[in-house]
RNA sequence: GGGCAAUUGGCUCAGUGGUUAGAGCGUACGGUUCACAUCCGUAAGGUCGGGGGUUCAAAUCCCUCAUUGCCCACCA
């Protein structure tokens, strides 16, 4: 077979994705795929987190569904029903600031074209974009089942939302209420307060000086201010506050001081002059006061701060609203405020406040300040009627299933954030001032007189159903991007329509995929995601999973870090340090990048990567290739294996090389499905790396060589294993091992049945390798690991006494063993491929025996006998007394070494003896103490 | 302020009580007709962040300190 010295990624993968999407494999159903007859399998499913419409694949997405396509392979070819739903979301803000942004550059905005028409503009926008990462994805080779492919505000999808809604609303879940929200002056909307980011912001810290109000009226201004916060001494005591935020004050409606703290005490009660304004107001006396920050007196603006809403709403404060919501004073900020934006009028009130002699000090001060996750624009706390969904229930719910494993994180230390989060969870701010979205299914009544209340409803009810007869208006909100992310796991198989249907069925029936299978396939089986999102979304999902289908969402989590650049920064445009995913698979290929992010994914661990991770890769890729190449150009329709790996092959059994690669290809294969199995894949691929490079082709294949005598059938484990490995790798590799897979069906041919025997169209749907316990040889695994220390150790000699690779020289192999002329003779049988072990090429003229000859025994020998037959007590121990004894065996081979260095330095001889030294004491000391245990 | 994670060769990382702590990249030396120079062979390079403890045995478990990173918090 003519096939080339490198592999092109480009020619296979486009060919095979096709290849598997005609042929269904991609797809799921209860019963199976289209054309399987239903085998009663179990599902696995995995439901992608949706990326958002706006998106173009970046590396975070690639490592993302990397490791979903990674596993869902995996399991399918494991015999599970796999099934891996894919999607996007609508995306809320973040969409709707990128089609505002596009508009913007024509000069419009989204209130200039008013609700309708910029929805429109919207959904033009979705419809010819949306579907750019999906295909992109299609790229990189994720096997989702595209026929069902969801979009958060598909109709059945937003059907489903508000169903979620008006349950909860007639639960009593979601409440209406004037509350203090986080505001984005910039998107104009309210955000939860998980989508606020703190940043550190250097800042100042003002101290304020506000004057009592004196009995005789007058405000005191322009008094003494020479001490500290409190000052009584002169004429006009006042108090300082201090403040990061100066344009608040002419918001303050009190000064609070902590009730505990004696400097305040007395002026409980008493009124202030608020500077600036004149306004009286108070001093309150509140637990929240720390009496140790600034001056221990805080200025209360509840409007405009959190703890300070919090404070007047016990202490029955007046409000004054002094910032409105884009941002800018409003008229009851006063006359020379007042619609100045929130920056300038700080500095304003700043400069006012030192004219007046009202500033006692200012302080630099590193605080951090709250902003918008989507325009990272300063957040300004404000009150505002929104809707929320209360938690205290459902999330105690959800922390629970975690705590008692319902759900199990890979790794577990995310756990105990996710609990805590929960626990410590505030009341949802569900509702957001923009029109991309659900748009809140709540109804009222447009005559006001009737003072009907609002109706929840699925449907827009044609007429107010209270007073049945007035017109209805719908609430202008929308609904929290996230709310309908929540609801995913199940909303994507047709919840709630489905809910009941297939419950007692089980195991539904094959209609081709038209029932959702709800109950067949949730809880899905894991969800992959990062960290970054796990409070945002993983932890609401639990919550709704349990209230609305009565079960976790997903069985397991696996976290998976960030992908960040070589220095471990963030990869940004603007540091010009992106790895481009798609620039990637064009260069090296998909199932490089693949191989890449799939071995740096450490469980919860941010990876780092520069383009050159991709060389390796694309490297190992073409050592696949070229062990396909060398087999394929051995391997004829005659002297093909047509099954799986067996030690029966026409020359297999007989030969120990093969059985001791089976052997150890047994245990890569246990290996790997553990690691899979343990949402480890990145420990299968450095598994399967190192089996497939460092020992089936740099031993076994060289081995091998010398056994394929023009005329002779290789062994079938030559074949059979690369099959094997092909197959173990093609879950991470998908695109490479198929190219090669076909190559070698093709090689093979139809059997006389016609058919390609055991082997399947594809390897995608080849039954997962199983460990074959009868297949293990120990006693030739032993023999071929001396062998190959035998011959690494002649390479080492070679190379410490400079000897040219042409010249052949006369060698004495020292050993304890007199097995060893036996295994050398077995193992190593012509002069050609002894030649080619001990790096002679050309002038290999003497025969084998001569070349490597053996004799005697090694002298040191520590009697180990006893102590061996008590460790059969303990597997630990026993694995101990190996590890000793073969420092001791060790230890005979390095002395050997000694001999042929007869030009060996001092130094080198008592390295040994202090080696040999070091393991008489190891071995005395767990003497003694296995005798305290015989003793006991 | 609270919490979590990390610290292993020049770089990026494996390694959750037991063989002489491994790999890739980089470096040095040597090698290509015969699958692969996107390759092969060999080497140098590590007192596993510091200190203390538990153990026959510690990179691994415990305590403590240091440094870095991340998350959370009503840092006025």
């Amino acid at each position: 077979m003519d096939i080339p010295k490198t592999y092109n990624p480009e020619e296979a993968e486009q060919k095979w994705y096709d290849f598997w999407q005609a042929r269904n494999y991609f797809i799921s159903a209860p019963g199976g795929r289209p054309g399987q007859t239903s085998e009663n399998k179990k599902p696995f499913t995995i439901v992608i987190p949706p990326p958002n419409v706006t998106g173009a694949l970046h590396i975070g997405h690639a490592l993302n569904n990397t490791l979903q396509d990674v596993i869902t392979r995996f399991r399918r070819m494991q015999g599970y029903n796999a099934l891996w739903v894919p999607g996007t979301d609508h995306g809320g803000i973040a969409t709707q600031n990128v089609v505002e942004r596009l508009l913007l550059a024509e000069g419009k905005t989204r209130q200039q074209l008013g609700r309708e028409k910029f929805l429109e503009k919207m959904w033009q926008w979705k419809n010819e974009s949306g579907d750019t990462i999906l295909n992109q994805l299609k790229r990189l080779g994720c096997s989702c089942d595209w026929t069902r492919t969801k979009f958060t505000m598909d109709d059945d999808m937003s059907l489903a939302v508000m169903a979620a809604f008006v349950q909860l609303y007639n639960n009593g879940l979601i409440y209406r209420g004037n509350r203090m929200v986080n505001w984005c002056p910039r998107c104009q909307t309210a955000l939860a307060d998980i989508e606020v980011e703190h940043k550190e912001q250097k800042g100042n810290l003002w101290y304020i000086l506000y004057h009592f109000k004196m009995d005789n009226g007058r405000s005191g201004i322009g008094g003494s201010h020479d001490s500290g916060g409190i000052n009584e001494t002169g004429d006009t005591p006042y108090v300082v506050v201090a403040t990061t935020r100066p344009e608040t004050m002419l918001g303050d409606t009190a000064v609070a001081v902590n009730p505990g703290d004696e400097r305040y005490k007395i002026f409980i009660g008493r009124k202030l002059i608020l500077p600036l304004v004149g306004r009286e107001i108070p001093v309150v006396a509140d637990e929240l006061v720390d009496p140790a920050f600034g001056t221990g007196a805080v200025k209360v603006t509840p409007s405009h701060d959190p703890v300070d809403f919090a404070i007047a709403e016990r202490h029955k404060l007046p409000s004054v609203i002094v910032i409105d919501e884009k941002g800018k004073m409003t008229k009851h900020a006063g006359n020379g405020y007042a619609g100045l934006d929130r920056y300038d009028c700080r500095k304003k009130v700043v400069d006012d406040l030192y004219a007046k002699g009202l500033i006692e000090k200012t302080e630099d001060y590193v605080h951090s300040v709250g902003t918008c996750y989507r325009c990272h624009t300063v957040i300004e706390p404000l009150v505002s009627e929104q809707w929320f969904l209360s938690t205290k229930e459902i999330a105690t719910t959800a922390a629970d299933a975690v705590k008692s494993g319902r759900v199990k994180f890979y790794p577990e230390s995310w756990a105990s954030p996710c609990i805590d989060w929960l626990e410590n969870l505030q009341d949802w701010c569900l509702s957001r001032q923009i029109w991309w979205g659900h748009r809140i299914p709540v109804w009222y009544c447009k005559n006001k007189k009737t003072g009907c209340k609002p109706v929840a409803s699925v449907t827009r009810p044609p007429k107010c159903p209270v007073c049945s007869g007035a017109e209805i208006e719908q609430d202008p909100d929308v609904l929290d991007t996230w709310f309908s992310s929540a609801l995913w796991p199940f909303t994507v198989f047709g919840w709630p329509d489905r809910n009941e249907e297939k419950q007692v069925s089980g195991n539904g029936g094959n209609d081709g995929g038209n029932d959702g299978g709800l109950r067949y396939y949730y809880p899905t089986s894991v969800l992959v995601t990062g960290y970054e999102i796990l409070y945002l979304w993983v932890a609401r999902m639990i919550m709704m999973g349990l209230k609305f289908m009565g079960d976790v969402p997903f069985r397991n989590v696996y976290i998976h870090g960030i992908v960040r650049d070589i220095h471990g920064k963030k990869m940004s445009k603007s540091l010009g340090n992106v790895v481009d995913p798609l620039e990637i698979m064009k260069q090296y290929g998909t199932d490089s990048l693949r191989f890449v992010l799939t071995q740096s994914s450490t469980a919860g661990r941010d990876i780092q990567i520069s383009e050159d991770s991709f060389t390796g890769a694309r490297n190992f890729c073409n050592k696949i290739w070229n062990a396909g190449r060398f087999i394929l150009m051995n391997t004829t329709q005659e002297n093909a294996p047509r099954q799986d790996v067996s030690p029966d092959g026409p020359s297999g059994a007989s030969d120990p090389v093969n059985r001791w690669i089976i052997s150890r290809y047994n245990e890569c294969v246990s290996d790997v499905t553990r690691s899979f199995e343990n949402y480890n894949p990145a420990e299968a691929s450095r598994r399967l790396y190192d089996f497939f490079w460092s020992e089936f082709c740099d031993w076994y294949l060289e081995l091998v060589k010398p056994r394929l005598a023009p005329g002779t059938k290789p062994p079938s484990a030559l074949l059979e294993v690369f099959i094997g490995c092909l197959r173990m790798l093609h879950p991470i590799m998908p695109y490479i091992t198929e190219e090669l897979y076909q190559k070698v069906l093709s090689a093979v041919g139809p059997d006389e049945s016609g058919q390609n025997g055991a082997f399947p169209e594809s390897i995608m749907i080849y039954p997962w390798p199983s460990v074959k316990n009868e297949m293990a040889y120990p006693d030739d695994v032993r023999e071929l690991r001396f062998i190959m220390e035998l011959i690494t150790n002649i390479r080492i000699i070679r190379a410490e006494m400079n000897v040219p690779v042409k010249q052949t020289i006369n060698m004495v192999v020292l050993s304890h063993d007199n097995r060893v002329p036996d295994l050398i003779k077995k193992y190593i049988p012509n002069l050609k491929f002894m030649c080619r072990v001990d790096g002679f090429s050309a002038a290999g003229t003497k025969p084998a025996r001569s070349a490597v000859t053996v004799i005697g025994d090694i002298e040191i020998c520590i009697p180990l006998e006893g102590i061996i037959d008590f460790a059969k007590e303990s597997a630990r121990l026993t694995k101990t007394i190996a590890a000793v004894s073969r420092d001791i065996e060790i230890l005979g081979a390095k002395l050997s070494n000694e001999k042929f260095l007869s030009r060996a330095p001092s130094q080198e001889v008592q390295k040994i003896r202090d080696f040999s030294r070091q393991n008489e004491d190891k071995l005395n000391r767990l003497k003694k103490y296995l005798e305290t245990l015989e003793g006991k």
